[in-house]
DNA sequence: AAAAATATTTAGATTTGCCTAAAATTTACT
DNA sequence: AGTAAATTTTAGGCAAATCTAAATATTTTT
């Protein structure tokens, strides 16, 4: 279907898209680890497939074909980021490198059956939403716990993992969806927080589980 | 490391290697799917790497080197198999190709993780041996209770698999490690047998379930 | 042992994805 | 607006892995 290198350029461009509508050749070089003239070539042949509109000089947008293949291979990544950290007990940042490879495995198959044994996940362990197989991702007004400001009253309304060591341990903490929290505390030298949970006294909360919550601010 | 083309050679040698010492140019080909003339230009750059040793007109052998890098594509290919066949929920007939993409993931990490996680088992959803890390393979005398003669006494060895449907099956038909068998019955129709177990009157196995039990003759 | 048949290798191209260097175009600045 | 700076494209090449066709070596047959 796709090649590798393909695919790689589809999805640097979906990224560098979502901060800008247009992305320079320069910008994905700078991404891919490549040099301008050979993006220039890849992208003349994305062009031919209709997977991207390219305006020489102008820079590069993905058409729904694009978009579509794109949010397919993020799919495959962070489904398999999900089940290194969850079931093969990787750490969330040694898995990345690996989940570069595994998502170039196309099977629709192994895609569905993998988010199946897992539970149909909608986070990765680094709380990006997972994109269901019709290509459809949770828009999150929602953000990460951890970019939440000093003092804001906010909701918890997601987790992003199912992993049962992690549901075992916002039991006790008394954290659940719809709970009120505030961060009363940011530590600096290993990133933790105090949080204020329903109005009770703070508790302190480790970087790695704030980042698995995901909240709406109230 | 090395290339997917270069793993894939290697692992097809290492195959045909069983049935004669030396590889010819025309049985890689074959198997490989490609021309003659694109295999003397293969093994032409994996002499130069030293993963065999190859003589003009006179075929190919594996050096130490080649064999282990072979055992080790085979590794992760079976235990793939075995991931997908018992997690996943794949039928075991329909792994193979997957397994031809996953198992060129290249992370000893990964390949070791994953075995732990389906608590090293020894033998894929085929009834074929996996090499440890060491790639130390189970030699066999020990065959399959397919191969086993008409008649022949046997005592069960191995089970191919882990998984607990399979496990829960075997309890029930007091099929277990040290039993006794031997096939009174064989019917090409679906290419199941009829066994007796432990001396007790004969019982009907599917072919599929009789792939995932290995026997030592008596 | 020579000729015929088969197998293997060499030679010369092709495709993919990348490179460098030079040319063209756009953008930024005075 | 006109030039300098930055960006992007073109042109020409390279390495990997493949191909076809032709040449060469081995094996089989007579």
């Amino acid at each position: 279907m796709f090649t590798v290198s393909e695919e790689n350029y589809i999805k640097s461009i979906y990224h560098l898209q979502q901060h800008a509508r247009n992305v320079s050749t320069n910008e994905l070089a700078e991404r891919l680890q490549t040099k301008p003239a050979s993006v220039t070539d890849m992208l003349k042949k994305l062009k031919a497939k209709s997977l991207l509109d390219y305006e020489k000089y102008y820079g590069v947008t993905l058409t729904p074909e694009g978009r579509k293949l794109a949010l397919d291979v993020i799919r495959r990544h962070r489904l398999w980021e999900n089940f290194l950290v969850n079931h093969l007990h990787f750490g969330w940042d040694e898995v990345h490198e690996i989940a570069e490879q595994l998502e170039h495995v196309q099977s629709v198959l192994l895609t569905d059956k993998l988010d199946a044994f897992m539970n149909f996940p909608r986070f990765d362990p680094h709380g990006d939403p997972i994109p269901d197989n019709k290509g459809k991702m949770q828009v999150l007004q929602q953000i990460n716990l951890m970019q939440l400001p000093l003092g804001q009253q906010a909701e918890i309304c997601a987790v992003g993992s199912q992993q049962s060591e992690l549901l075992e341990m916002l039991r006790q903490k008394n954290l659940q969806i719809g709970s009120t929290v505030t961060i009363t505390q940011r530590y600096s030298f290993d990133q933790s927080i105090e949080v204020e949970i329903n109005k009770k006294p703070s508790q302190s909360l480790s970087e790695q589980l704030a980042k698995q919550l995901f909240v709406k601010v109230k």
